[in-house]
DNA sequence: ATTATTCAATAGAGATATTCTATTGATATA
DNA sequence: TATATCAATAGAATATCTCTATTGAATAAT
């Protein structure tokens, strides 16, 4: 039963028979089987298809929406068993969104002094993705903007705000202010993160206020490209004051605020709202409100 | 997997092998198998046993809580699919305090109205049953007195306050008054429910409080024996003046309320704390919340 | 002390289910 | 029109589940 569910979650995760039995590690007409099976002893229809997948019904809408518990809670439970006879082991899937990756390591750190066996993946997503990841139990928890709609299904544990300044070399233009507005950044040619990213769309807000307007020279997924682009000096980009810190400033290298306005975010953990929580996402929730009072500005 | 589940939440009502099987209309040898191979997956004991049933390990009541939600939420999601296709149908299973009776009906007038396919099952039981009851996933829904003390699994929604008196003939002794007190109860010979009950030990606070003593002459745990020998008016007996009213007074049956204190307990609905609900309590919680003005004093 | 009883585990057979490979049929794409 | 993709189906092999019958251990009764 349970693993006809898994099947399920898998199907709404591939959208297609073929790559959801690969994911669960079956073959397809066993997959195909399966879902036919629920549907058999619902006495619905869950799944539209004509010769291939199309969408789910109603009713499975519904049912995926209970798979997604009762899968989740099952996984939690086998956990909590383990972690009663061995301490936290395995592994916890965390997605965070690029602007917050100087939080991660401080976090996995604190996690990984009290919790040793404890193996971490670390995913970059943008922030849409990291709610859908959650909510289809394919990570443990996610470091994102604190500032999406309440759903009831999510809590957040609030870490810092970020606040944004001007990455760019001391002898480029603007690069010798002490502060900047975003109507100047504007001005500047600038080395950004695609446009499916949050801090993507902030920029592109605040300098649309400003009456500027956001065209990148550079636009990469990858923040590392951003980085090393910007490291040489020919390059400008705008990021959070604390990944600035976190990436290293030199001499030639600043990080210079911008006002008007002095924008902020908060960046916090997310986690499935569900109690009691599996025990190593517990565990890094406690982490977290340990590590978020050392993060205020 | 959820079917080793039920296993095992039969195990745990049961305390028996033999008897968890029949209750889950399964051979002896299948059920031990099914514990036994939860016992493998999770790679621990749940259960002691010295060729019989002794009781569960540490580990064994984790699973069992988590048995209960996971089980709940598999039941939660046939009978939701179900009532996608067929509306409301089923069978609602409630229990109720004796003291609660009256108010059943009411409430099934009101259900029934709405939902006229859904058939009841209704029991009475004692206070610390219901809870059990409920969290055992026995019953959909309880009526009973909402001053347990609040453990986050279980939700009440108050229907109306009880209120004593006096239930007694006419010719009497105190059958001409228009209140009695409490210290004036303790003297006369009554009718009362068991001692299980909750309002057997409200009253005997009550009279204790008021320097009485409770002396039953006749105790029934049928609240119906109550009163086919209260109604010959040669006894009395202490009860919710609404019940009184249900049960109907005549000009020789006599309901006079008690003072010194005028005591009173709430009363309400009991449902697990989940949300969503099962589609069978969600419907009764929104008929109850639909009674209680009426029944406000 | 001896004999019954009760209880749960085990053995082994039969019945179900599950899962696989291979194929078909239907739809979309080149 | 030919080709590729996708999910359903057929049929065989395997795994699992559940039953009856029995055993072994522990209690209760004689």
């Amino acid at each position: 039963m349970i693993d006809k569910l898994e099947f399920l979650l898998a199907l709404a995760r591939e959208q297609h028979f073929g790559r959801a039995a690969e994911a669960c590690g079956v073959t397809q007409p066993t997959l195909s089987a399966g879902v036919k099976q629920l549907e058999d002893s619902f006495g619905v229809l869950l799944v539209n298809r004509g010769s291939r997948f199309q969408d789910f019904t109603l009713e499975g809408e519904r049912v995926l929406d209970w798979a997604r518990r009762i899968v989740g809670d099952s996984r939690a439970m086998r956990e909590e068993v383990h972690a009663l006879k061995h301490g936290l082991t395995g592994r916890l899937r965390i997605a965070a969104v690029p602007m917050a990756h100087a939080v991660i390591e401080p976090l996995t750190a604190l996690y990984h002094e009290r919790h040793p066996d404890v193996q971490f993946s670390i995913l970059s997503h943008n922030a849409q993705q990291i709610l859908s990841l959650l909510e289809n139990l394919e990570i443990d928890a996610g470091v994102t903007y604190l500032d999406h709609e309440p759903n009831g299904r999510i809590t957040g544990i609030p870490l810092y705000r970020e606040r944004y300044c001007l990455l760019t070399s001391a002898d480029a233009p603007l690069g010798d202010r002490d502060k900047v507005t975003w109507a100047e950044v504007a001005q500047v040619p600038l080395c950004m993160l695609t446009p499916d990213t949050k801090i993507r769309r902030i920029i592109e807000d605040l300098m649309r206020d400003a009456g500027g307007e956001l065209k990148p020279m550079l636009e990469s997924n990858a923040l590392i490209l951003l980085y090393t682009h910007v490291r040489t000096g020919r390059w400008a980009t705008v990021m959070p004051a604390r990944l600035a810190a976190t990436l290293g400033l030199t001499d030639t290298l600043r990080a210079i605020p911008i006002v008007e306005p002095e924008a902020s975010h908060t960046i916090g953990l997310v986690v499935l709202a569900r109690k009691p929580m599996k025990p190593l996402t517990a565990a890094l929730v406690a982490e977290a409100r340990r590590l978020a009072p050392s993060l205020a500005d």
